[in-house]
DNA sequence: GTGAAAGCGCTAACAC
DNA sequence: GTGTTAGCGCTTTCAC
């Protein structure tokens, strides 16, 4: 046999799928070329463009974006964080958020904190790791080690849901004590006297029910029994809230629930009394998912744009990956209250 | 100044970030070394783990996952695709994957199909090009092209949710056609004659309504009427949905709904029209939400064990990833009717 | 127990 | 337009 060239010693590794080379072999050009085809097609000619093309179709080449992440140190990746995906209230927000980052091309990553934010540390671990271009950070309050962590770890973050003082670094939310003032100012404006307030354990939840609670004094209403549940809020959650509030203030006639869920429970605990809603009682939610309009009698609730949160998320998010500076890191989305018959 | 060695020529890439070399130059060791002691201390003395340890927390060095999964082949990225995430019945099941994947150290990508598949080449393309460990199929159908690139792939596959003849690989789901003919013979043995069905328009639920009619129709039941709603199901199309199966027929005493929230539309919409549940019309849903068993009256629901789902689906892709042999690669996890109030 | 060398598959930088 | 070179940050292989 003649001589081999120092023969490339067929390596030992390797997934064994078809990579750049493979194509640019077959396309009789420089794997370089190969990459600009496929990602820059204005910067090859047409020639080019058509074989590496046929290539690809051939192969079935799919390009490996952890190694492309990994040499352009741009991971395409974004992580979201949420307390619990099954807490329905951030559904929409997660929606929106995957598809407009898939429209640019982005992937999304789903971390779940819990809502006594200890996995925290593990999670940030693991998502910083992963190097995403962005994190979004939706419903969870984080340590200051937490917050440290991020910062020092230089990527992009966009907390959402609510208005801190002091953001990581970008932010589309709104005003959770804004909120709760403005529900009693709404339930006080329907002469309603004794108010209620059945609420999840969160932060964010807490601090809507103390603005409920100290507008409702403002206005010389009488104090405000606040019966909190564990998060996630369930309907039989706000069943069993209704009940202590009654148990602790027979007369109540308005109840401010911290999730259109809890409401729905209320709504129900208070039918199988013989209450009716809103005649002796008045009831609030908060979130307006779909089933709060569609309801009998419909729920008045908390609008928040779910939806658009995440897709200004996403767009913080690609705006900076791409290099361009946000116009507007800090967004009040608002909230609006949408007055049905339940209040 | 002395002639420097071939100086490194300081690059113009990179993160930037802490890297392994950097932990491993101030630990006084080889990188191989600091990485041995991160990922198998076992293989490394007590002295260099501990000044790897400390070198560790001096910088705060985080390793890049990106290029360990790129060198070892193994991403530790597990994708998940849904219809969509607001449909609510595969909560559960995204919630648990999440965690049994995030204690074993695997984190998932969520993607969301749509259910009309059109997107899902490009989805597919997304994935793939992340090498993930494995691929997570949860209520959607797919193309013949779809599977086929799957299995061209080479990434273990857990479908779920469907118990499909020829699975593209791994498989952790139940029946759809033995729901429908158990919710029938349910309903028949209550006594209900006139049987109706509300159903989302998904290739599953109509695989539900047409085996429930198929069983009525055996019972010598008369014809079942079907109403289709457009997918996701929500309440408002519960509500339409009742609406139009008593146009269609006036008499219906009983109506299987293909998830749970259809069937609180269905049982709103009862409510409002003054028919009652059960007495009139019995309400059998699907799902076992955690709001079926709060309801009142309480939701007679099919229980699928979505967490259970989750669980079994992560173990599946990290025994593959292991390189374990899975057991059990097609698992029927059954359902069950819950005899609740509303039938 | 520790390390040197050689990539994993891709792209940024700089030629030509 | 196209190619060459040199990494991105890590782990595998093989040697000591």
């Amino acid at each position: 046999m003649a001589p081999e060239p120092p023969s490339p010693k067929r390596s030992r590794r390797g997934s064994g799928a078809v990579t750049l080379h493979d194509v640019a072999r077959l396309a009789g050009v420089a794997p370089i070329t190969a990459s600009r085809a496929l990602k820059t097609p204005q910067q090859v000619s047409e020639a080019v463009r058509q074989k590496v093309a046929d290539a690809v179709a051939r192969t079935g080449y799919v390009p490996n974006l952890l190694a492309g992440g990994l040499a352009s140190t741009r991971s395409r990746l974004v992580a979201a964080v949420v307390p619990t995906i099954s807490g329905m209230v951030f559904l929409e927000t997660v929606q929106s958020l995957t598809e407009a980052l898939a429209a640019h091309g982005y992937q999304l990553m789903l971390g779940q904190a819990g809502y006594s934010g200890n996995r925290e540390d593990a999670l940030l671990e693991a998502i910083i790791g992963r190097r995403p271009d962005g994190i979004v950070l939706t419903g969870i309050m984080h340590s200051a080690e937490g917050r440290r962590r991020l910062q020092a770890a230089g990527i992009p973050v966009v907390e959402t849901w609510d208005l801190t003082p002091t953001p990581i670094d970008m932010l589309v939310g709104f005003s959770h004590s804004e909120v709760g003032r403005a529900v009693a100012l709404y339930l006080h404006a329907k002469g309603r006297q004794r108010l209620g307030v059945v609420t999840g354990d969160d932060e964010r939840a807490r601090r809507r029910s103390a603005a409920f609670q100290a507008a409702a004094h403002t206005l010389g209403l009488p104090e405000v029994p606040i019966v909190q549940v564990a998060t996630p809020t369930t309907l039989q959650r706000g069943r069993d809230g209704l009940a202590q509030l009654l148990a602790q203030q027979p007369r109540v006639d308005a109840v401010f629930c911290s999730s259109d869920l809890l409401a729905l429970g209320v709504m129900t605990e208070a039918r199988t009394r013989g209450l009716g809603v809103p005649d002796d009682l008045a009831v609030v939610g908060f979130g307006d998912l779909e089933f709060a309009a569609a309801l009998a009698p419909s729920l008045t609730t908390v609008h928040i744009k779910g939806a658009a949160i995440g897709r200004q998320a996403a767009q913080c998010i690609v705006d900076r990956a791409e290099g361009r500076t946000v116009a507007t890191p800090v967004v009040d989305i608002g909230f609006s209250i949408v007055p049905r018959q339940s209040a």
